[in-house]
DNA sequence: GTAGGCCCTAGAGCCGGCTCTAGGGCAAAC
DNA sequence: GTTTGCCCTAGAGCCGGCTCTAGGGCCTAC
């Protein structure tokens, strides 16, 4: 098994990036030239999606381009680079948590007003049930 | 009680905009130009912050300006707007618990990732235990 | 041999969401 | 009366992250 290989059209398919974005990732440094076909036609290894794929969901949980490609740079590197790349990941992960506890906290908040918008369009079908607190119809419920 | 009011410097110390990002919501029509001091300053009251806040809220959790005006000016035309109100909350939070779901995806690869480190740097405190599968010595772990 | 399809580079453009600047006003404190 | 501090408007600028354009090459099929 030749360990199959991608032209960038099968890539950007395979990774749901557009053909543009992986040149742009590329240029950013987010992953090494590679290698070229005579032509200088990109080929991409399974390893090389792999890696796309994770930069994918890095950037998907909100990494910004210049730290992926700074763990790029430390991946590059080699084994010796293993300490930062996890205190790198590691920092990423609490940034993930941070991100869905504050995510729930609004899911909290959106749910609460659906429940009173529901109450609402239970009880009174249409009237406007809700006491004449507010003059100047500026605040109906929000 | 004459229901709390505010500068514009308060507002934004009160919900952790900056005084020119009220401004610019204003002008986007995420909430209705406030009343005004003699000499054209705003004055915000409690419900005015009670809006803000929920503002911060859809923006922390991804809707766009143009859904929040869109939602102010549904607000702004009373009761009569309540179901259209209603499903776009519910529309919105279908998009939070889809983040949601997406975040728990990156934070498992992220922490699948974290473990394999873990586990390597356990094993052999600084020696490359990894065989020698890499020859580029492009891919140590990625 | 030429048309179609995919590839290449360099660089400009766009979009959302702020963020800041310039130039100026009001009002209380010294 | 001027300094200080907060406020005002209109509009320009910035940043991240794409996205697209222009201009051109290679290869395969007809």
């Amino acid at each position: 098994m030749p360990s199959t290989s991608f032209t960038i059209g099968q890539a950007a398919e395979r990774t749901g990036l557009s053909v543009h974005t992986l040149r742009f990732y590329e240029k950013e440094g987010l992953f090494a030239t590679p290698v070229r076909r005579v032509g200088g036609q990109r080929v991409y290894s399974e390893n090389d999606l792999r890696w796309l794929h994770l930069c994918t969901r890095l950037r998907a949980s909100g990494m910004p381009l210049p730290a992926i490609r700074e763990y790029a740079a430390l991946v590059r590197e080699g084994t010796r680079t293993m300490r930062a790349r996890h205190a790198l990941l590691r920092h990423h992960r609490e940034h993930i948590t941070d991100q869905i506890e504050e995510l729930h906290r609004c899911l909290d908040l959106v749910s609460l007003k659906l429940a009173m918008y529901e109450e609402h369009l239970a009880t009174d079908a249409d009237d406007p049930l809700w006491p004449g607190t507010c003059p100047t119809e500026e605040q109906p419920l929000t």
